[in-house]
DNA sequence: ACCTTACCAGAAAGCGCTTTCTGAAAGCGC
DNA sequence: GCGCTTTCAGAAAGCGCTTTCTGGTAAGGT
């Protein structure tokens, strides 16, 4: 069905019919209901093809990039994007890279082909030589050519608005809580360095330590998924020495593996040793000992980061910052260490 | 950038510039190194509007309708769709419905707008007069136009391909397992009834009880979330009368809250109740006690589901049904009933 | 040397809309 | 009643591509 069709089924003019449905111009009444009737009769729907080729503005879809949908913390976030998008009735273009930079880059460009009105970029941020050359070549002439793009997480060198949780403070925040406890021998599960979002993490949790006198060195990596916790929970408790009283994962997804793991090598948590995490996704409420954490709102944040997309890019080209403090929530999961230790 | 720019600045015709790059038709190999030269020179971008327009196989995305990513079942099978979709470079447009039938229908209008080559209905499966009509109006000439539909859920009158999940006999088995504990007085927590996932579910526990003589005959219903299944558990709880040994909470993420109101009325699980869940979503595995469930694969029917609609259509029309099977896995949650009981 | 194939580049016709431009009809003041 | 503005419908020009269709050139057959 054609809006060709429509107009004649209603016997005027395709302009006619088109500013119709679209109510852009002022028409007749009567006109206007005789189309709508034959449009309602003939089953029509504008092709959003054609319509986004004719018309100036665009089409009504934003492109959401992340890591996976089925990781909490970005389904978190991408739900809020969700409902945000659904009021303003836009469609959402969700790409997952499984966290290979290049199709990273890949997304973007077929987001560009398709001309979505905003790009938004969720816990990206590599720091990666190619990966920034490559993402800056696709972003810069789509900001250029009147794209918006958004992105949670830090961006060392792309000139582009952020919603930046305060990944160092909160760390910081929360390395003091624990120290407050009393713990004085700390051990921190962490991911990918070169992801910007767990360097600022680490970098934080040592500021706060570092604040009380006590340094870190114990720092055990893995990847960024709950068996990467478990793992790197494994090796640090297999790591000879001393062991730590608290142990910080720098995500959620990782400190649910690494409870896994204590409660499988008979670490009572937080009898024989703390854990905390960061991020408060929904499932730590529900472990037993609730998890010590960083709370971020990712509702928020998602509604945030495509708001931050849609404003009309600021004037001066200045990329604007949306800092999220992050806050700590005291759990089960963190006690005060023990006395023998 | 346009492709006739591209053109020009090759030195060649703005129909050997679109061979060129789309590799369909033999060019000389001199040009179209040429040509890929200017593209890359100059930045160029297709548009993927204009594609889509003029070419006869519509463009590279799919719809995903689902009510909300941040439940994990649904991202679980979001998952598995978009590992697939990204196999064959194809954009996922995802939109949450949030459990309201009329979004869910304006959804599959835009879809079709769009021109998506296939539309996937996750969870689906309303039991509402209202609903069905208009859906079946909106998916009805979308088939008959050459567009896909697949569906994860049964449907009751629509004709459409779908990935079943065999609710009623994997609720059937999970109660025989419970019987086969010892357990005899039961509780169900259950869903929206109007959610044939629900009712198949909750048909299909009663079936199984009913082979050992056993009657259902205590179900409380509640919102399909976390606090549903924590209110529901509550209710229960305060409900006189003999107390149940064991409870089926018709979704995990149900069986998720309700563990939690059991824990916060002081009973143990499952030393003073049992308490089981469905569809094995990764928390699950998390919890203490581990909860026993019927595990469905949801990342492979997610890769089945956009499988199912990507397959040229079948011939007779007749709508193809690929049956999962769920798998009954005992955790901790679920124990020999309590001898005083 | 002539005619037939084969191959491949270019011209042009759309795809289904939006939007400007044009013009007819109607309303207004004098 | 005449020329003015105002209102609104229709004609037509694209938007940026794909894809026929046409035609020119080189290769192959006799």
């Amino acid at each position: 069905m054609t809006l060709d069709a429509v107009a004649r089924e209603a016997g005027v003019s395709l302009a006619t019919a088109s500013r119709a449905l679209n109510g852009t111009t002022r028409v007749r009444d009567d006109l206007r209901s005789r189309v709508r009737a034959a449009a309602d009769l003939l089953g029509y729907i504008p092709n959003a093809h054609a319509q986004a080729l004719a018309s100036s503005d665009g089409n009504r879809t934003v492109g959401l990039i992340c890591h996976d949908v089925s990781d909490p913390y970005f389904a978190g976030i991408a739900s809020g994007v969700m409902r945000a998008a659904a009021e303003q009735d836009l469609l959402v273009m969700l790409a997952s890279t499984f966290r290979e930079p290049a199709r990273e880059i890949a997304y973007v460009s077929m987001l560009r082909a398709q001309r979505a009105r905003a790009i938004l970029l969720i816990g990206s941020g590599f720091q990666d030589r190619a990966w920034e050359r490559g993402m800056d070549a696709e972003l810069d002439p789509y900001v250029r050519a009147g794209g918006r793009v958004a992105v949670v997480s830090r961006h060392r060198s792309l000139r582009v608005d952020t919603v930046q949780p305060e990944n160092r403070a909160g760390a910081a925040e929360l390395a003091k809580a624990l120290v407050a406890l009393g713990h004085r021998e700390f051990a921190v599960l962490t991911g990918p360095p070169e992801l910007t979002t767990v360097a600022d993490r680490l970098a934080g949790f040592r500021e706060g330590l570092a604040q009380a006198g006590i340094s870190l060195d114990r720092v055990v990596r893995g990847a960024f998924t709950r068996e990467g916790g478990h793992l790197a929970a494994r090796r640090l408790l297999a790591s000879g020495g001393p062991r730590p009283t608290c142990v910080f994962a720098v995500t959620d997804v990782m400190a649910v593996g690494a409870l896994a793991a204590l409660r499988e090598a008979g670490v009572r948590v937080p009898e024989d040793m703390s854990l905390a995490g960061f991020d408060d996704i929904p499932v730590v409420r529900e472990l037993s000992p609730p998890l010590t954490t960083v709370a971020l709102p990712l509702t928020e944040m998602g509604e945030r980061v495509i708001a931050l997309a849609l404003r009309t890019p600021s004037g001066a080209g200045r990329s604007r910052v949306v800092r999220i403090d992050g806050e700590v929530v005291l759990r089960g999961s963190t006690g005060r260490p023990p006395h023998g230790s």
